[in-house]
DNA sequence: CGCACAACTATACCTAAGGGTAATTCATAT
DNA sequence: ATATGAATTACCCTTAGGTATAGTTGTGCG
């Protein structure tokens, strides 16, 4: 089996050509997304190609894109530290052989790898089922103060500013700020939109 | 590599073995979970264990958690026909090696038994990414009409009526009676309340 | 044909929501 | 000690949302 790695992290390249080489997995290493469409080029077909979401001449998921118009290069799969969950899904429904996170085991990745060049689509099983984004998840909660959280809440449980002062027990003015804030910060234009951006967040 | 096959289905259990055999996997069948509690104790351990979530004995996921169990059954995967996403999410969660829906390909089906055996997760990335709970969808869906539809997709972006009124070429009062309707019918007491029942049905 | 139903328009009224500004208290960090 | 920010309460004002009621189309069906 012969595999195309591209990724801008030396080290990372290194060290993974050896490991995989250990596991009878044979690998040619690129260190941007130019230089890997020429070796497909030049040196393909490869068994399956893997890409750095975040490298040099990706530009999002246009290299993949790009990289799966090309002829040698029929398997190709995301590898990144950082990418969230929608990134990964898009790049499945674009045909991607897979996404790799970095924090997957090594042994884990030799496993995978030989399951794409099978012809199988591969997402590590608790990155697909984790909350749908926990970094907007952070972004929102870790904008927002305790009391505008709780307010937050209330949105989502469709209350009105009344009902969400009763049980706070504060006034309803106090709420009507906390709610005027809290739209400020998250970029909400209305008690729907923040019900909605917290939602999708994953909150509550 | 040797596996233990355990179904219900005759039919199934028998042309199973004999592809498996032609892919180089050697397998054992039983057909139902006693036998194949019985087999683990007796012949194991097997490299990987498939249950069949319908078959006599299993009573649900208990059948899995019991085989788990067993010191010859540390790798245990679920096979079913009709098992819907949120069991095979808990079958995981409880420490499955996979879940398998019978409308898999054979081809791909011998790639998970291999990857399973190796230590990994399998799911498939369609079935797991498929939409939370479609029967709530058409509960809703089916209970208003196309325009209330349309209405409903504008609240859930957190639209006003004047905008809805403008995207569907209406007039305002128009919209604002499709709203108070459409909350009669899906229970809501307010635009925030029926954007989130919307959104946690799945629609939009 | 006439019936029922969904969709649409319209008016009016009241409440809730959202924006602006300002002041006080309190805890924490510099 | 003092500055900063969160939390609180309060005022005013405008707009949007929600309710009720009533009438007009158009489509499908018995």
């Amino acid at each position: 089996m012969r595999i195309l790695i591209a990724d801008d992290h030396d080290l990372l390249r290194d060290t993974l050509v050896l490991f995989l080489e250990s596991q009878n997995i044979s690998s040619v290493a690129v260190k941007d997304l130019p230089s890997a469409l020429d070796k497909v080029r030049t040196e393909g077909p490869f068994d399956l190609v893997l890409l750095d979401f975040g490298m040099p001449g990706m530009n999002g998921l246009d290299g993949l894109k790009t990289t799966l118009a090309e002829k040698g290069a029929t398997r190709v799969a995301l590898i990144s530290g950082i990418a969230p969950r929608d990134i990964a899904e898009q790049a499945l429904t674009l045909g991607a052989a897979g996404f790799l996170p970095k924090t997957l085991p090594a042994k884990s990745l030799a496993n995978a790898v030989r399951f794409m060049a099978m012809g199988e689509q591969y997402a590590p099983i608790d990155f697909m089922t984790a909350a749908p984004d926990e970094t907007a998840q952070n972004a929102i909660s870790e904008k927002l103060s305790r009391r505008e959280l709780q307010v937050l809440q209330g949105l989502c449980e469709g209350k009105s500013n009344k009902e969400i002062a009763r049980d706070l027990e504060l006034m309803e003015p106090t709420v009507k700020l906390h709610v005027k804030t809290l739209y400020r910060k998250i970029g909400a234009a209305n008690r729907t939109q923040a019900a909605m951006l917290a939602k999708e967040a994953g909150l509550f």
